[in-house]
DNA sequence: GTCTATATTTTGATAGAC
DNA sequence: GTCTATCAAAATATAGAC
């Protein structure tokens, strides 16, 4: 044991601090953005101890991308398991995503680069993950075509439709940030809230077959 | 004039050689993931050649992004010089983006890149068309709410809810081809068109009012 | 306008002591 | 597990001849 400093009981280990610094980075440089050495001064090691416990650069970051994947597969997975109608679990399912952008800042920017760089560094099993989120969304529309109150649709039309606004909202908070003197406050002031209920609302309406758009009980005029 | 290789008449320049292999290097790979040397080797030219026509790479990569977003900005106003109802007008704008979207693969990735990256390198110009863009949608709603045609939304999220599924679906064209095997095919084969029309489904419905939703005379059923 | 050769800095990664 | 010192490759940029 030694003259080695002691870690306080509960506070995170040193790969815990390297992981957390370099999701940080990572997120707002991307993986050619980001510099090792800044994610070492930013977890507070040198750069050796962040080979100690990451094989390369490229380890680091798939690490990374497969917690985040991880997460976002078990909190959509979590929505089907909870049950009910089609409709619910569509907006749940939205829900959830936005739970997941909204609470985990560094997720979007990492998801819109990894489309951007054509997947290259998706990993096998993170594209197992990603194939889970797919998965249960069409397995929600699938559900809801054979329960006659969705029309058949493309899921991946449905995914991006979903899921590109959504990201790009999240990620867009910072730019908003940014140039927040270019434009009118309360356009830029924008809640998530708006987001998440303009996504429902599209996506509902794209879903919904003709014979099952808003019936008649709720229109005020001819 | 001596042993100079002369231009073919229509060709392009070496300055539009250099472009062109600058937008793909940029689009794939991102700011700091291009390399200059790999952008001289696409346009057949050397280093310093690169050099003597822009000041740095970063002079270079604003060059294109003007470029891009300036295209952008006036195929969006020309929907508007063009006159039509509002709905008209809106079904135009997405299909303009979405055009520009597909017509020029560099862009889609570039702005997600840029989104992803905080505006780090989007110099004052290059806002400025961006604002073009949103702007004109800004100006489409405005006149739709005033005929009544429209309810009240924010042109920020209508925004984003028609630029994030384009962008989105234009830039993972190639992650759908490298992941081909693992997608059925028929899934994988969604046409532009399919995004298009989903868009234009669900900002139609997010930006209707209750009262103007489809009539009785559309519906098949009680 | 174009090329060869090179300067300079940055960066991912490691050796080896403690 | 942690640190100092350092290597080797890569990458941006330029000098200077033609």
């Amino acid at each position: 044991m030694a003259a080695t400093a002691r870690r306080a009981p509960g506070a995170p280990t040193t790969r815990d601090r390297i992981l957390a610094a370099a999701a940080e980075e990572f997120a707002a440089r991307g993986f050619d953005g980001a510099k090792v050495d800044r994610i070492a001064v930013r977890a507070r090691v040198n750069k050796a101890m962040l080979y100690y416990h990451f094989r390369s650069k490229t380890a680091l970051y798939q690490t990374i991308l497969l917690d985040r994947f991880g997460r976002v597969a078990r909190a959509v997975e979590a929505v089907r398991e909870q049950g009910g109608s089609p409709e619910i679990q569509l907006r749940r399912f939205i829900e959830a995503l936005a739970g997941t952008a909204f609470t985990q800042p560094q997720f979007p920017p990492m998801w819109l680069r990894e489309i951007a760089d054509g997947g290259r560094h998706l990993a096998p099993p993170i594209v197992s993950e990603m194939g889970r989120v797919v998965g249960t969304l069409g397995a929600i529309l699938a559900d809801g075509h054979a329960a006659g109150v969705f029309r058949q649709v493309n899921p991946l039309v449905t995914q991006v439709g979903i899921v590109a606004p959504l990201l790009f909202f999240a990620a867009t908070g910072p730019v908003r940030e940014r140039f927040k003197q270019l434009v009118p406050a309360d356009i830029l002031n924008a809640q998530g809230q708006e987001i998440i209920t303009h996504v429902v609302a599209g996506t509902l309406a794209a879903v919904t077959p003709p014979h099952a758009r808003p019936s008649a009980s709720r229109r005020q005029q001819s």
